[in-house]
DNA sequence: TAAATTTTTTAGACAAAACTAAAAAATACT
DNA sequence: AGTATTTTTTAGTTTTGTCTAAAAAATTTA
């Protein structure tokens, strides 16, 4: 046994399932992923990256020159949005059918994207009313690999007296997603900017019409806003 | 990472998983499991098993005596059957939530019962309504390892003229499964046997107070029936 | 541009889980 | 009981994916 998915549908083994994903989610902020950024993201060290490196250039997943960055080739790239489909449609699943609350879906779903099944997934995202963004807020790939892109920017790049909506969050961690539970910050928010703080570059935030909350640069960073 | 399950929830590998669910059926029928029934059930060789029974009995999930068979310890037994219910219950939430058929099942929920979080399937659990059974009939154990047995015979013990409901299928292979769906049986089939036939052990069985078809005594011996 | 630093790769080991071939124990058969 | 057969275990490899330590390349800094 290869791995435990003894199903002939997929080509790679869990453990390069795993770069595949981190080198898109890479590249989707940098252009090339470097050999220390993926060693981070998997809590590997960068000479075992140096070897899954070599490995997955032989397979033809990723353009690869020693001492320069990594970038998926299109088989590559394929096979990075068919895990970031699955990753999301078990999200939307945990948060929608299974009560799961935003904060807690990212690690069993991490888990749930290396079920190797293209009918389950299939099923699953017709059961879900295939869906087109993940409970942060993230576009889900179709089956084809395209998804839908809304425009959108940080929070605090929008200009005082705009309204705009919360779309996404771009830290998923649980410790961001309970903060912002907290203050009562969530997808389709409605958010107007009253005010910025020169001082500290904080950020004076209408509600929901409702109520006002002062949010910091480094949360503002990671909200997205628009439409 | 020792495998991809990052939770600190679970304490066996897949591949020891795997084996502890191999040695739960096999004692489930034959008492003691020999080393190659296991290698038999996992498509792996007895050299193999030895090496990780070895590994297991340290690990207290066995009892092992060399060249005797080996039966699971009451930790090992927990874990058998905390996969066992794994198993089946996605089996349920596969057919009743996402339309599969029941021959269809088997190979995804291998799959799935590795996932290891208890919040996830305590929730499955929930979603599904509490499922006594799976889709071939086998009792679902509760989160304490306990579950309902129903009082069944094989088919071909039923006596003529008594009239019973199909309980059970003791063989889950998709090819068995899809003649079952062909002549029409089916788990909560009303059924009694108008005949036998002594010749080659088939019988003649009403379905459904309906249609009378024939089935050999090897089918026979595959479906359990009470009530 | 040369030295210092950082990043990446290579070399060599290791653990898990599989394998083959051969030895040892248990069981079956005269 | 003694031989033959089957079952199981041991011994020695292999593959995958990881690691540490050291070497090599690239980048930054003075």
């Amino acid at each position: 046994m290869k791995d435990h998915r003894v199903t002939t549908e997929n080509q790679y083994t869990l453990a390069e399932e795993d770069y595949i994903k981190a080198i898109y989610h890479i590249c989707q902020q940098s252009q090339e992923a470097q050999t220390n950024d993926i060693a981070d993201r998997l809590h590997t060290k960068p000479a075992s990256v140096s070897d899954m490196l070599k490995k997955l250039a032989d397979k033809k997943v990723l353009n690869y020159i020693k001492y320069r960055g990594v970038t998926l080739t299109e088989e590559g790239m394929k096979a990075a949005l068919n895990l970031v489909r699955k990753h999301r449609l078990w999200e939307v699943f945990l948060v929608e059918k299974l009560n799961f609350s935003w904060d807690e879906v990212h690690e069993v779903a991490e888990q749930l994207e290396h079920i190797d099944s293209a009918l389950l997934i299939e099923r699953l995202d017709a059961f879900l009313g295939f869906p087109k963004f993940d409970p942060h807020g993230d576009p889900i790939p179709n089956e084809k690999g395209e998804f839908v892109v809304k425009p959108h920017i940080p929070l605090g790049e929008m200009e005082i007296g705009v309204t705009g909506k919360v779309l996404a969050v771009q830290d998923i961690s649980a410790s961001f997603l309970q903060y912002l539970n907290k203050v009562g910050i969530y997808i389709g928010a409605k958010v107007s900017i009253l005010d910025k703080i020169d001082y500290d570059g904080s950020l004076e935030v209408k509600l929901d019409e409702q109520k006002t909350i002062l949010v910091s640069k480094e949360v503002a960073k990671n909200i997205f806003v628009g439409e």
